[in-house]
DNA sequence: TTAGGGTTAG
């Protein structure tokens, strides 16, 4: 019988399709010999019935553990392993791997020291396992222990053992740097030396021991090396496979050269990787991080069955390029095809939310994000703090924040910059200095949320010692932002001469955004001559762009200087430069309405016209007085102003006020700085109807109540 | 024994 099944029908066997005890004695031996016929959950417990029914139980038990540990059956597997009197070396590095195979790192660990009490030695087949582990739970202690062990059993020599080595020394250095938070590792860690020197001892080495040393100085930034090693790889006779193209793809993706990304995904091809699952979310990834996410979709639409990460890659490539529909275009196509989204999923696609203003759709993520559990992984609450700070709900942010199990640099950068969009500086300086008491080095994006908490609250000096410390204690090489961010804070404060040596001193080339910021400043402090001088720069820079031109002409129509007003504007028409146009938008009943300037289209623009006339009469008793400054220069769109309300953001306004219940807070975003009239206006409007309104400009929030804003001394 | 996707800014 036992001949028969064998050498004609194994599969049949393992169905245990008879009665006769016989039989089924002969089978069950036979399966215990090819555990491998054994292939699911079930199977192995209808096996492990027979087995109890036909043998001595603690002589096979040896067998069932090995089925239970190969199906990854952790739970069975310790009950199996329970059973056995004095459990083999063979039953405890079972255990082990599936331990390893089940994430549970820790476990393995113990039960290896467990198997090592009872005199047990360490063997080829096991050491990788309890080194992964090791690299796993970064402890750098017992990895090198391990290694010590490795060379007193002669495992040193050993292929498999030694790319395990290998892999540990390259994920501990990571590590390594982690923790040495204020000095800066050099270039070539002492982990990649080990690991080079273990390379260059090896008698043999396969394609795993190339894929892992590459892997190793991709990790460590050493992307010269990297590639090189993947040539000379090739030059030994191994050829990259889809693990070594899929370490190397990221190289592309991070230093943004899509021309070498491209040979990579066409050796792809040519060697047929390119349909493996990890090659398609590193092509999607590259493609999307060097600004071509078309490819990325191409890649995405080629792929047959696309997995969970495939889905999440998509959804982040399209989130960073701002294609923000598309992102929730494949969430949906996601959901639809029963793919349970993950904690990935959430923090890729909440950016969305932020950079769309949308509460509405950012709550609904929320909801999806605590029904699913996913509210205690540090990137989706550091997304959601950020995705609340940027709708608005600055206390909803740090609700979440103070709640947070753990933060890391970016929850904290998020909350320091909410607080300096939404005003209160203190706050942001404060959280920076406990970030600093806490969670050690700030990185340039921290300290680019400080200055820019600085520059919104004038406060010049701590601007000036944060500038200074981030070069002095921290090593860290100040950027154009953060120059703009002081060069604002002075122009903010008045002191243009300051802020314009400032730009003028510069140890990169000012952009025209920079020049644009002192422009913006003299427009504000009144001051003609030094704006001619910024204008003059920024002109050479970007001599298309309308705003300064507009800028530089108000500013003189302000100064009286009809004649230079004119030639400006003349000079915009020669070049044909449009004003462009500026829009608000606001989220009613879960909708999103916009709003151009002067926009008549909107189906309640009537009622608008009709409640802001009756608005206007009621915040001119208050107080109010229009100020056209900064439209003199265009009689019609002046009369527009007196007449209606033209402004982009007054229209929504507006219209929130009518469509919601009395007392709602009203939020509304204008693509461009809040006019100064506008400011004044919706101060006397948050009075005399009540509301708490919050404005989002291309800068900053306003908050408006009482007839107060959050930033009145901001102009 | 090796590989892919994530949050802050721009």
């Amino acid at each position: 019988m036992e001949k028969w099944f064998s050498r004609k029908n194994r599969r049949e066997a393992s169905s245990f399709q008879t009665n006769s005890t016989a039989a089924t004695k002969s089978i069950t031996k036979s399966l215990l010999q090819n555990p491998c016929l054994i292939n699911s959950q079930s199977r192995a417990k209808q096996f492990h019935a027979q087995l109890l029914k036909c043998y001595s139980f603690p002589s096979s038990s040896s067998s069932i553990l090995i089925i239970y540990c190969r199906l990854r059956l952790l739970h069975e597997s310790f009950r199996a392993f329970s059973t056995i009197p004095s459990p083999s070396r063979s039953s405890w590095s079972s255990l082990i791997s599936c331990s390893v195979a089940s994430g549970l790192f820790p476990l393995s660990l113990s039960l290896f020291h467990r198997m090592r009490a009872f005199g047990f030695p360490p063997n080829r087949r096991l050491l990788p396992n309890v080194l992964k582990s090791c690299a796993s739970l970064r402890n750098y202690k017992f990895g090198e222990s391990l290694h010590a062990c490795a060379i007193s059993f002669g495992l040193d020599s050993d292929l498999y053992t030694t790319n395990a080595l290998m892999n540990l020394y390259c994920k501990l250095g990571g590590w390594q740097k982690e923790l040495n938070l204020f000095e800066e590792m050099p270039k070539t860690s002492s982990s990649m030396d080990s690991v080079r020197k273990l390379f260059h001892e090896m008698t043999e080495r396969d394609v795993v021991s190339w894929n892992t040393v590459i892997g190793g100085n991709v990790e460590h930034g050493l992307y010269e090396e990297a590639l090189s090693m993947v040539k000379e790889m090739t030059s030994a006779g191994l050829r990259p496979d889809s693990f070594t193209l899929s370490t190397v793809l990221p190289i592309f993706a991070e230093v943004v050269n899509a021309k070498k990304g491209k040979e990579i995904h066409c050796y792809s091809v040519r060697s047929g990787l390119d349909i493996e699952m990890f090659m398609g979310s590193s092509l999607i990834d590259m493609y999307a991080k060097c600004t071509m996410v078309e490819y990325s979709y191409r890649v995405m639409s080629r792929l047959a069955n696309p997995d969970a990460v495939s889905w999440n890659s998509i959804i982040a490539a399209s989130v960073q390029n701002g294609r923000f529909d598309e992102g929730f275009r494949f969430f949906r196509e996601m959901l639809g095809l029963k793919l349970k989204p993950m904690a990935v999923t959430f923090s890729c696609l909440m950016p969305a939310c932020a950079h769309l203003t949308s509460l509405h759709l950012g709550k609904q993520l929320h909801g999806y994000i605590i029904r699913g559990g996913f509210d205690g992984n540090v990137f989706v609450e550091s997304a959601l703090v950020d995705m609340y700070a940027k709708c608005g709900n600055i206390c909803v942010a740090r609700r979440i924040f103070d709640a947070m199990p753990s933060l890391d640099m970016v929850s904290w950068t998020a909350m320091i910059m909410g607080y300096a969009l939404h005003g209160p500086a203190h706050e942001a300086l404060c959280l920076f200095r406990r970030m600093e008491m806490e969670n050690g080095k700030p990185n340039y994006v921290a300290f680019l949320a400080v200055l820019t908490a600085c520059s919104h609250a004038k406060l010049v000096d701590d601007a000036k010692n944060f500038f200074d410390s981030m070069t002095k204690d921290y090593g860290i090489t100040p950027c154009l932002e953060h120059y703009a961010a002081v060069a604002d804070a002075l122009g903010r404060a008045g002191k243009l001469e300051e802020a314009y040596e400032f730009i003028s001193k510069m140890h990169i080339k000012p952009t025209a955004a920079v020049w644009s910021i002192l422009l913006g400043a003299c427009s504000v402090h009144k001051n003609a001559k030094l704006a001619e001088k910024a204008a003059k720069k920024i002109f050479e820079l970007e001599p298309m762009d309308p705003g300064p031109h507009l800028i530089l002409s108000n500013i003189y129509s302000a100064a009286g200087k009809w004649k230079d007003a004119a030639e400006i504007r003349t000079i915009m028409r020669r070049k044909g430069l449009k004003k462009q146009p500026a829009c608000s938008w606001i989220e009613i009943k879960n909708k999103v309405h916009g709003f151009v300037a002067h926009d008549t289209s909107h189906p309640c623009y009537f009622k608008i016209i009709e409640a802001w006339e009756a608005l206007k009469d009621q915040i001119r008793r208050e107080g109010y007085v229009p100020n056209t400054d900064d439209v003199l220069h265009d009689i019609e769109e002046e009369q527009k102003i007196a007449n209606l309300c033209g402004h982009s953001e007054r229209l929504a306004l507006v219209f929130g006020i009518i469509s919601t219940p009395p007392g709602t807070t009203i939020r509304l975003t204008k693509n461009i700085r809040v006019c100064v009239d506008c400011h004044t206006a919706i101060k006397f409007i948050s009075k005399v109807v009540g509301r708490e309104i919050i404005v989002r400009d291309l800068n900053r929030f306003h908050h408006f109540k009482d007839n107060r804003c959050s930033c009145d001394d901001f102009w």
